[in-house]
Order: structure tokens, then sequence, then C-alpha cells
DNA sequence: TTCTCCGTAATCAAGTTTGACTAATGCCGG
DNA sequence: CCGGCATTAGTCAAACTTGATTACGGAGAA
């Protein structure tokens, strides 16, 4: 298992929509994504992921002098040709892959709409193929060798990776068909939607108040 | 969010059952339960959890000479009071908590006997509460604003959790009508469902062969 | 002016996760 | 009897994650 991972989508793709980008910017931007919640876009995980991919060459740093608004001097980050590329082709795996991790696959809805529209199409089909298949493969594998309910309370636990298997491929129909329907803008369709904060706007999701049901 | 880990809940369960348990059999049985693919739960961090939880007064730590199948000189672990106290604690959040964190309902589901019926119920609901009053909270929190749709495609992103919540909601529901049902046998029920390896019993689902649909 | 608090930006140490590796023993064919 | 090879059991370094902490400058209070 263990696909493709969320931060490195994640931080790629701000990056990328910035142009160019120091960390806290990436790291308010993924909060306003609501990115700290749903996924592990912790400040720590930020700045490991630029670092680690700065070094990998898929980021470009640029030392800065001393920012403008006070704190230590900032790194800015910019998406090398490499980094592109590996941008692309985890958005696509993530987009097809069936991990059952929301957090990958809520990163690259996310950035859904820097590929062609037709593209995006193809790959939720794709990934409605691999539900079906992972499915059918597990509840063949584990129901019958000597009868179904040879497992007792523990074929629950099957119950509910199929089922919420089952809500993850409804929800992925839903989204091709509304794509097809010719929502939302993708690439190549004009001025694209832009997620992130402008340049001082203040962020309506900052961190402190916990959503309602959140545990700790 | 980081509700309860899935591996100390898995670790503890499986030693529990084995009243007495080496590493090396635990690790199976988290295998023959199919929790290395859903959960985290590969040999580093079973080991490291046994370690951790010995430390903590949780497993008592017994040195063993070199076991008669060949191998290192193991050790073997047993729950300790604590341990006990810790399990069920674990036991009862893992299956209230809502946390999209299937790995640990997983793991609570395959303990989930190990309480009396009318108190798994009892959590099972308060679970669903849970989850609606989440539901309640991040649509209010996440649509209004503005009016909704200034979200763009991001808004998918909560239409996903949304959905999968539904669809949890859902699962819990048919789970606490089917024990309401007299479904499974629970504590204080007579002979419980067993469900690890007896000694020397094979893995049918040791690992190498790969569940058709798993991706790498 | 000086002090203190706040927002910005990033680092750090402690803990966790990973999967490749080691090591010891028994089994089987030659 | 001896050399491989599978099995059993566990270790380890490298990578990742986390939350607390540091460092800096500016705004306002005293």
């Amino acid at each position: 298992m263990s696909g493709p991972s969320a931060i490195r989508l994640l931080v790629l793709g701000a990056v990328r929509q910035h142009g160019r980008a120091h960390g806290y910017q990436v790291r308010n931007d993924l909060e306003f994504w609501g990115a700290d919640d749903w996924s592990n876009a912790k400040p720590g995980s930020i700045y490991h992921a630029l670092k680690q991919m700065a070094k990998q060459g898929l980021l470009l740093a640029h030392e800065i002098a001393p920012s403008t608004a006070g704190g230590p001097p900032r790194t800015e980050y910019e998406v090398t040709e490499k980094g592109t590329e590996e941008y692309f082709s985890l958005l696509k795996e993530s987009l097809v892959a069936y991990d059952q991790k929301m957090d990958v696959l809520s990163s690259a809805i996310g950035f859904i709409v820097d590929l062609p529209r037709e593209e995006a199409v193809t790959l939720l089909k794709k990934r409605v193929e691999g539900i079906e298949a992972w499915r059918a493969g597990v509840t063949e594998h584990y129901i019958p060798e000597d009868g179904p309910e040879q497992l007792g309370h523990i074929g629950e636990i099957m119950h509910l990776w199929v089922h919420s298997a089952d809500a993850g491929a409804e929800w992925t129909r839903g989204l091709i068909e509304r794509i097809e329907g010719g929502a939302y803008t993708f690439s190549g369709e004009g001025e694209p939607f832009v997620g992130v904060l402008a340049e001082g706007q203040e962020n309506p999701y900052a961190s402190g108040e916990v959503h309602p049901g959140d545990r700790e």
C-alpha cells in the first residue's frame, strides 16, 4: 500500500499556484483548505516536505533577506521542471489509487482542475473501476473458504470496508457526472479558480477555533 | 484530532486473547486479521508498541530462552491490570470517536465482543450521534459565508467527507440493528468467538500474495 | 522611552513508522 | 554429513510526524 503521500502533493501544488512561495504561505493555504484537519499538513511536516523536495530537486530554494514583516529570514521555493512532472504524476496517481486514504484523494480533488477536463473524467472512471475490482477481490477472498460467517464478528470489518468503498464509488460517479455536465473550470478553459489566499488576505478558517464534533 | 491509536489497541487486544504472547505471534494474528493491510501494523510498529507499552507498565515482559523453533531469543508479554484498563478505555473510545480513521474503528470492531452487548450498542449509538453532530457542524461551517459555491471545486472535498460520513453512519446503524437482533456472542454470553490463530495453525492470509486491487 | 505582547516564520527534539536486514535453527536433497 | 533454504523472531537506520519552542520585529501601554 502506501501509495502517494498527501503532503507532497499539497505542498507541491500550493507552491505551484503561487509561482513562488515561502513555507508560511504554504502553511496558510493548507490551513485555508482545512488540510491541517483532514491530512497531516502540520507545520513541521510542511517545512520538512519543502526541504526534502528541495534536496530532491523538485523545488528550488531561494534564500531571502529577513522578511518585511518580522520573523526569521525566510526561504522561498519554486517548482522545478522535475517538480512539475512529479506534481502531475502524483496528482494522477492520487485520483486513481484506491487506498481508502481520504487525505490523498482530498488533496488531489483540490488540484483536479489542473488537468484537462477529459483527462480528469478518464482518471475518475479508472478510479471507479479500481474500486469495483477491489471490492470483487475482497468479497471473494474473505467470504467463501468454508462458507461465510466463519469469520464471526470479524466479518463486520470487511463489511465496513466494502460499505465505505461503495460510498466512495458512488461519490466518484456523482463527481464524474458533475464534471461531464460542465461544472468547474478546468485546465485550458480560461480564468482558473484560485484556491489560495491572496497576499495579505485574511484566512477565515485560521486555526484556534475547532470545528464542532472534532475530537481533541 | 489524533484520537486513540490503532496499533496499541490491536497489540493489547492480541496479547490479551493469547493470555501470553511473543511479538511474532501478535504479528501473525494481525496479519491474519488483515490488519497489516488496513492499519500500520507492520513488524517495526508492533515490536515498538510492545516495548513501549511494557515500559509504561501496560504489559509485563518475560525474557524467554531461545525458542524451540529457531530464531533469536524471544520475549513473551502479558497484559497487566493497568493494561487491561487501558485496553477497555481504548476500545470504548475507538468505538465512539468519529475520526474518519477507519483503522481505529476496524480494530475496535475486532474486539467489540469483549464488551457486554448493551454497552456495545450504547457506544455505537453515541458514535452515530457524533457523526451527525460533526456533519451538521461541517456543512454549516463551510457552506454559508457568502452563499455556497464560493468554494468552487474545493467544495467537492467537503462533499466527499460528508458523503463518507453518511456512509459511516449508515453502516453503524446497520451494525446496531444486527447486534440488537442477537448477532454474535458478546462478553458474558458463553463461548466467545476466538479470532486468533491457535498454536501451530496455518495462516491462510499470510503475506506475500497481495489481494487483488491493492496498489503496490 | 522601555516593556510587553502579538503575529510571522521557522526550527528542534522526541516520538513513530517503515521495510530491509540480521541471526538462529531445523529440514531436505544429494 | 553438508550446503542451501525456508521459517522464526527480532533489530535497526532512515524517514516522517508532531507539538513545543525559538527568534525577530512592530504596535501599543505605562
